[in-house]
RNA sequence: GUGAGCGUAGCUCAGUUGGUGGUAGCACCGGGUUGUGGCCUCGGAGGUCGUGGGUUCAAGUCCCAUCGCUCACCCCA
């Protein structure tokens, strides 16, 4: 029987590789001009961290976390909480009144594997703490779609208002009134949700639900004022900047710590999985964690969400790795010259290869193009004897003249001049 | 946790109502070009047909089980 990668898990190859690469440079790119710091945290954490912060009633923390139990300890499911702890354990926030954090890696949840879902998958994820004006909240999804826009990827943004303690529990029972008086149109799992979180009612995709709640109360009449103008400040805030969203009253969170502003860039080419960003404002969770009583706001995209769409989107070709020269040695004495020419063009920054096998020119030239060699240079009993090797540029197939006799530090010189020209 | 579908070469896949010898393309190796990549052409190598059992004179093909994968529900990035 085969070893294989357990289920849910994935490879990604070097042909996938230079697509994350590049997806994470301009990530980092874009979050360095808004301010955002790198933090790296572990991927295991005490598995109350989670539980307190994501909600014991979730879906993620009832039966979806990798959880050790007898050492109590979690693979991290999301970031968020792992970020806050850091934050909180060493006291970030007596060094400035603001933080703006980001962070690129492995998530894990025990869910059945899917298009775009995995149990082991890639998250960016941004926050910012000690911050809770509205225009933050804009600002981060205005980055969030400057991101998306330089990967070339369309989706659409989504957004509303959770409302706060203050307000949000008016509301629940404003709809759970309304949802018991239609209990018997429920399906079954909203006539559950009834008990034990009534706003996932509002994105039930079962049909009847689905119109049943278009008449349901709306989170946006229940708002308190405080709510109301940081809600009208986001909106006014997105417009200013010029970035387009819709209203989704609708829209509610799987997390329960999401307070006021939630967000989501959607798309409808990944099959049910809609999400390709999601996050929200978390204004008491500090508090809750024994943190100081900081606001919070955060969002993360999910890395193999994206690829899927840029596969399915892009008008480019893939970024490949090239090579700046290959040397084609015939015999040993040729052999000896390249590997020293090569590792001294190594020395200088240069990225260049050859063959050790001893095959036959078409066969490294071959091998040359395989590597996308910008150059090859022919090093062979002729070229030995006269001190001269072919060069030849692979794409123009013009071929000229390369002196093999200085010191091989000077032929390196000479040809990364050649190279660079 | 629930439901459906699919497992043939490294990859993508043919395989007709069960009928002898398992396709092809891509990729790989070699020749045509005795020292020149991509294109062309010729050849080569590469398979326990997921695994186990059953039906049958005969199973890649039908049945059962099992493992694996995929998609969907739920939920989520």
């Amino acid at each position: 029987m085969k070893i294989k990668a357990v289920n849910g898990f994935k490879d990604i190859l070097p042909d996938d590789a230079l697509r994350w690469q590049m997806i994470e440079k301009t990530a980092r790119d874009i979050f360095a001009r808004f301010g955002m710091r790198e933090i790296r945290t572990p991927v295991l954490e005490k598995t109350e961290l989670f539980a307190r912060s994501i909600g014991e009633a979730t879906d993620i923390v009832e039966k979806e976390m990798y959880t050790f139990v007898d050492k109590g300890i979690t693979m991290r499911p999301e970031a968020t909480a792992s970020i806050l702890r850091a934050f909180i354990e060493h006291g970030l926030h007596v060094k400035q009144p603001v933080h703006r954090l980001y962070t690129i890696g492995p998530m894990f949840r025990h869910e059945r594997p899917q298009k775009g879902r995995l149990r082991q998958f890639h998250q960016m994820d941004v926050e910012v703490i000690g911050a809770t004006e509205p225009q933050v909240d804009a600002e981060l999804m205005a980055m969030g779609q400057m991101l998306l826009d330089a990967l070339g990827i369309k989706v659409s943004l989504e957004i509303n208002s959770l409302g706060c303690p203050a307000c949000r529990p008016a509301f629940r029972d404003k709809l759970i009134g309304y949802l018991d008086q239609h209990r018997e149109s429920l399906c079954s799992d909203c006539r559950r949700r009834l008990e034990t979180n009534p706003l996932r009612a509002l994105d039930c995709k079962n049909r009847t639900c689905k119109a049943l709640v278009q008449d349901a109360p709306s989170i946006l009449d229940s708002l308190c004022s405080d709510c109301n103008d940081h809600f009208s400040a986001v909106k006014e805030t997105l417009d200013l900047l010029g970035v387009s969203y819709r209203d989704n009253r609708f829209m509610v969170r799987g997390l329960d710590y999401y307070t006021r502003t939630t967000f989501e860039f959607i798309t409808d080419a990944l099959g049910a999985q809609a999400a390709v960003g999601a996050g929200g404002r978390y204004d008491g969770l500090l508090k809750q964690l024994n943190g100081p009583d900081l606001p919070g706001i955060g969002f993360a995209l999910g890395m193999e969400r994206l690829i899927l769409l840029m596969e399915q989107q892009e008008d480019r070709t893939p970024p490949q790795q090239t090579t700046d020269l290959f040397v084609a040695a015939l015999g040993e004495k040729a052999a000896v010259h390249a590997s020293m020419l090569v590792h001294a063009l190594r020395r200088l920054g240069l990225a260049a290869a050859m063959d050790y096998s001893g095959r036959s020119l078409k066969a490294q030239m071959k091998q040359a193009g395989r590597v996308n060699s910008r150059f090859t240079l022919i090093i062979g009993d002729n070229e030995l004897a006269e001190e001269e090797g072919i060069l030849r540029d692979m794409n123009s197939q013009e071929q000229s003249r390369f002196s093999l006799s200085p010191a091989v530090d000077e032929q390196a010189q000479q040809m990364a001049a050649i190279l660079s020209a």
